[in-house]
RNA sequence: UGUCUCAUGGUGUAAUGGUAGCACUACAGUUUUUGGUACUGUCUGUCUAGGUUCGAAUCCUGGUGAGACAACCA
């Protein structure tokens, strides 16, 4: 193929990728020329809790346009309620970002806006726009009517400039006490849209300090009000958001057109949020397994996090993938897990060194083998990648098998050890095997092989067809090592029900299970949150938890398993 | 008996009036120093009824179904 055939190639290839409709949004808008070609995203985390997969989402497609359209993105701290709000989520967040493979033009605050968008609000009550109602909450509510019942008027809506005026400096003074008064926006009790039932601006807050402005605020803009405007503030052409805030859409837009001069005006669009079957992703339950002692912490391996993603041994590349398959458009739908898992295998597959881990360890006897002696094998890293090279390990007498890999009566479709037939070692020789010792149980404590020397690795014998292949530590050099087997994400059983009970009991009961495992003797020296393919049995990485004395693993995902099934047969 | 939004195989997503395609899952086969990986194949789809059009998944109308909205959360 010549130079201009593969050009026409790549072209082709470019014009076949599909764009989603928040792509197709940008490109007509920057042929309309509109903010004069400007394109500019946010990613507006409220630094209430850890990032999680879905957050991923949002985040490839904010710093993902703007990347692609020669756009910039910031990042936002939404922090506009300091009852919830807390620094250690502001570090996390920037943190899991970065790890994700995005920087961030700039890094604002809400909380950078509190002036302007108090000024803002004066100007609104001195329109007639805005006013401040003392009633109850509970006032408030009933009079806000229901979605298919008009709302009426508070008896405070038509207050006069000036006392709107000096009880909201009496609010933002801290003379009023927390609850008591709110600043509303008039605009119509009777809308079809409950958000424009005079929606608040401004509560008070006295009892919590902002975790950057301490107790200097009284009063603190709600997100309706602040979003849009802090967007606005900022320049963001395309304010990126999930489908529950297109309610809201109307009222972004109110509060804007409100003040907005000229032509510049952000423009808010909605996508699917991600939901993946069984898994749990509500900041509010996943904070409630974290305070309740059901996982570890954020970074548990079994929270959908990103920090517990990393720790369980996702690549960022593998999110990405993932991302990249899934799309954005307006259909609520769930993903099914399993896609999710294919992603992490694929990566994976390219990078993570195969290693020899038997997890239900039985002794393998090579009877022909000289006694007390064992000789280095040369091993593959990684049959996808030459370029990894290759390993020593020791072979000797005395090895652990899998228990599972020996059969004393098997059926036809069994290719692993079984008496009279020969089975390949793995990167070493092809044995036979001639027996078994049991216990009075049947139980089998040791099984029995002749090797073929002539059948090293390597060497032209070791060509010979043999249908099963199976993996082995020395008894004498294999390391112990602790593996934690996670099953899956930590996961609803049956999400149907989680309205009528509570969460918790609907958690997966069996999701981790921690095993003694023999591993390479040379992993000691692995390093963690590095990963590795255990031979035919899942994806592992070096858990932080690891010492020098004692090694860690949690399983990433499981291989793809289909051959439980051609046994049955 | 409101407003907004959505509807393509089991799942997710393309086709932007012109051959319904891709990925995952499931199943079958080929290759293989692990039954993994890789490759090949099979099954399965435009919610419904009308209309516009030479031609509709796409545009229009009516049904049906699903989701969001009634926090001093974001």
């Amino acid at each position: 193929m010549n130079t201009r055939e593969m050009v026409e190639n790549i072209k082709e290839e470019e014009s076949k990728k599909s764009l989603n409709f928040i792509e197709i949004i940008v490109e007509e808008d920057l042929k309309e020329g509109k903010n004069e070609g400007r394109i500019q995203t946010r990613f507006p985390p409220e630094p209430n809790g850890y990032l999680h997969i879905g957050h991923a989402k949002a985040i490839c497609l904010d710093f993902g346009i703007a990347q692609n359209y020669g756009g910039i993105c910031n990042l936002r701290f939404d922090d506009t309620n300091p009852v919830k709000e807390d620094v250690e989520y502001v570090d996390s967040i920037q943190e899991d970002i970065q790890w994700l493979g995005f920087q961030w033009k700039n890094i604002y605050y809400a909380s950078d806006y509190f002036q302007q968008l108090w000024d803002l609000a004066v100007r609104f009550i001195k329109e007639g726009k805005a006013y401040v109602d003392e009633q109850s909450a509970e006032d408030i509510a009933k009079q806000k009517g229901t979605p298919t019942l008009p709302g009426t008027n508070s008896p405070y809506r038509d207050r006069s400039v000036e006392e709107n005026l000096q009880l909201f400096e009496k609010m933002s003074a801290g003379e009023i006490a927390e609850g008591a008064m709110v600043l509303r926006a008039k605009i119509d009790m009777a809308s079809s849209n409950m958000h424009f039932r005079d929606p608040i601006m401004y509560r008070i807050i006295t009892s919590h300090p902002h975790h950057r402005t301490g107790y200097k605020w009284k009063v603190y803009p709600m997100y309706d009000y602040a979003h849009g405007q802090s967007d606005y503030f900022e320049g963001v052409t395309h304010s990126l958001c999930t489908l529950e805030f297109e309610v809201h859409r109307p009222l972004y837009n109110w509060f804007i057109e409100q003040f907005a001069t000229g032509n510049y005006a952000p423009h808010q669009t909605e996508f699917n949020r991600l939901n993946i079957t069984y898994m749990v992703m509500s900041k509010r339950k996943m904070l409630r397994l974290v305070q309740d002692g059901l996982v570890r912490g954020w970074d548990d391996p079994r929270m959908p996090t990103i920090c517990g993603l990393r720790r369980r041994g996702y690549t960022p590349e593998s999110i990405h993938k993932f991302i990249g398959k899934i799309g954005y458009t307006k259909f609520d739908g769930i993903i099914d897990i399993s896609l999710l898992e294919h992603s992490v295998r694929e990566d994976l597959n390219e990078k993570a060194i195969r290693v020899s881990a038997v997890l239900d360890p039985v002794k393998l006897v090579i009877t022909n083998y000289p006694e007390g002696e064992f000789e280095m094998m040369e091993a593959v890293n990684n049959p996808e990648d030459d370029s990894m090279g290759m390993r020593q390990i020791p072979f000797a007498k005395e090895l652990y098998i899998e228990r599972e890999d020996f059969m004393e009566d098997a059926p036809k479709k069994y290719f692993r050890m079984t008496p009279g037939q020969e089975v390949r070692l793995k990167s070493a020789y092809i044995v036979k095997c001639t027996g078994c010792k049991k216990d009075e149980n049947g139980n089998i404590l040791e099984v029995y092989a002749e090797y073929d020397p002539e059948t090293k690795s390597g060497m032209p014998e070791s060509n010979r067809k043999v249908k099963g292949t199976i993996h082995w530590v020395t008894v004498q050099h294999a390391l112990p090592a602790e593996v934690r087997l996670y099953d899956r994400l930590f996961s609803i059983e049956n999400p149907g029900d989680e309205k009528e009970k509570d969460f918790t009991e609907l958690l997966n009961p069996g999701s981790l299970k921690v095993i003694t495992a023999y591993v390479e003797p040379w992993l000691k020296g692995a390093k963690t949150l590095q990963n590795f393919q255990f031979q035919r049995i899942g994806y592992f990485n070096v858990d932080p938890d690891s010492t020098p004395d004692k090694l860690v693993f949690n399983r990433t995902v499981a291989l793809k398993d289909s051959w439980a099934k051609e046994i049955k047969k």
